[in-house]
DNA sequence: CAGAATCCTATATGATACTG
DNA sequence: CAGTATCATATAGGATTCTG
């Protein structure tokens, strides 16, 4: 989803919080940091699942939206470190009442135990 | 944003929560259900940008979460009601919350005052 | 280690026209 | 009125490979 303008109407409120959080991982991101700084590495592991390249993704849109903030440490090998910038800990009741009602509602979610899904099949380039 | 499946591993509720709520519209529905039962028309009204399609799709992905109740009268002109469901009420605090947050932080956001945006330019089919 | 680059597919979202 | 049907585009999301 990408950026929108949110015009002044009821309801634009709630569209443009969620416009913040949505998308497969945001949210989830910002879960994992509530229990404090981390690396990318770190993050990765926590959030199976994920790949490489949509967590860079996301946490830059976070960056870019002032909810996270990134800490690049000048060694070999590199350290980069994430956390929740002060807006980012605002949302802490809003995403811990996500998490809430979602374990309340387990039984009615497909929260099933297998993402048994077939590797998509890429159609290899004649080579 | 398709259904997907959740793995039991934290951070897996609020991915289930935000799978029902996400994309540009979902949580703005819910949001003006929360007035009462409404038609489609209505709703329409109240959410000027949506296209008809797209509410139409919404609802009925809504419908099947079983957060929205559909009711179709036999009349003509046909009328088609939409109210939540007891589940759909539950999300109450939720989307408040989604509001809440949205409207303390309004500043930080994008809520500009127009949504001038050129309408996209589509290349007619040679006639 | 933490990514960038490249390629790819599937969905979301829209505009528009048509209909029971 | 409350949709369908069609067509078009943009973005999300992912697989894989390469690199400072």
């Amino acid at each position: 989803m990408k950026r929108r303008n949110f015009a002044r109407r009821p309801g634009c409120s709630v569209e443009a919080t969620l416009d913040l959080i949505d998308g497969k991982w945001k949210g989830v991101i910002l879960y994992h940091l509530q229990s404090g700084t981390q690396r990318f590495g770190e993050l990765r592991r926590r959030m199976p699942g994920i790949t490489q390249r949509m967590l860079t993704k996301q946490l830059r849109a976070l960056e870019e939206d002032k909810l996270v903030i990134r800490k690049v440490y000048a060694e070999v090998p590199p350290r980069v470190e994430y956390c929740l910038s002060e807006l980012g800990e605002s949302l802490k009741p809003v995403i811990d009442i996500l998490k809430a009602w979602g374990e309340s509602h387990q039984r009615l979610l497909p929260c099933g135990p297998a993402p048994e899904v077939e590797p998509v099949k890429r159609r290899k380039r004649a080579a």
